[in-house]
DNA sequence: TTAAATGCAAAATATTTGCACGTTG
DNA sequence: CAACGTGCAAATATTTTGCATTTAA
């Protein structure tokens, strides 16, 4: 689905060097596409002979959230969690027991009339619907 | 809109004593009813000659919104914010420049096609619009 | 009076920053 | 080689916790 060479390319493209940590990190977040996943979730996966600081982590998401290549989100509990972006608009299903994200469309006019309603200029939104995916229904 | 005396009886039922500091607390929320606040903002509207320690407007809200009395939320930046419950399921205009909250009515029937296709068993859902207001815009 | 709440101090957690050194382009 | 990235250590910031003392019911 994610092209490896599309995102070092739009990494080249904001001024980012490809080094080794943005690499293993990348390679990570390739892995899991589906799931969002917090700074202590990325070093947790960073194969054990390859050391990469916290803070080189921590600056490498936001770098990668700034040019564009990954989403964010806060969790309820205030951490963090990041993942690569898709193409088209959308919004999450989250499932609380596996962590599990299922994308489905936006439909932005839901909302719209309460904008206009009340003279509101959008900027962004957040839509997440939390609860158990078909998985883990069934256990 | 939200009687003081309400509150009161719901905390009790819960178990909770009714505290100076627990007051004093709810006295700033019901100023508030329009914005969420943080731990930190509650605390600097505490009127100065009455000390709150940190640890227990902490504990407080955390109270106050396990007995259903309040609302919280987790800003961009990982803060957690709070502000007393309306009666009807809303969701939230939130102005960026001002902290302003605009409620509109929830409207569940969006989603639920993305339910059934998915399997997906929902417990609860976040939906916020960001933007500016009225007020913030003319300037 | 007694269970719950508070204040204080210390701990836990997540994230950020300064700086010297290493590495990429 | 020059700019950017990294590791290390220390600093922030928010929130949580243990415990002795106070207080509401």
């Amino acid at each position: 689905m994610i092209d490896k060479e599309d995102i070092y390319k739009k990494l080249k493209a904001g001024g980012h060097r490809i080094t080794r940590q943005k690499m293993a990190i990348l390679d990570i977040l390739l892995d899991n596409t589906d799931t969002m996943l917090s700074a202590g979730e990325i070093r947790s996966r960073i194969p054990m002979q390859m050391k990469i600081d916290d803070a080189t982590i921590y600056r490498n998401v936001q770098g990668f959230a700034d040019a564009g290549i990954l989403e964010s989100m806060i969790d309820s509990s205030g951490l963090n969690l990041y993942k690569l972006c898709d193409s088209s608009p959308h919004h999450h299903l989250i499932c609380t027991e596996c962590g599990r994200i299922i994308n489905f469309p936006c439909r932005v006019d839901f909302w719209k009339p309460y904008l206009k309603e009340n003279n509101f200029i959008e900027s962004h939104h957040v839509i997440e619907i939390y609860g158990k995916c078909s998985d883990c229904a069934d256990k």
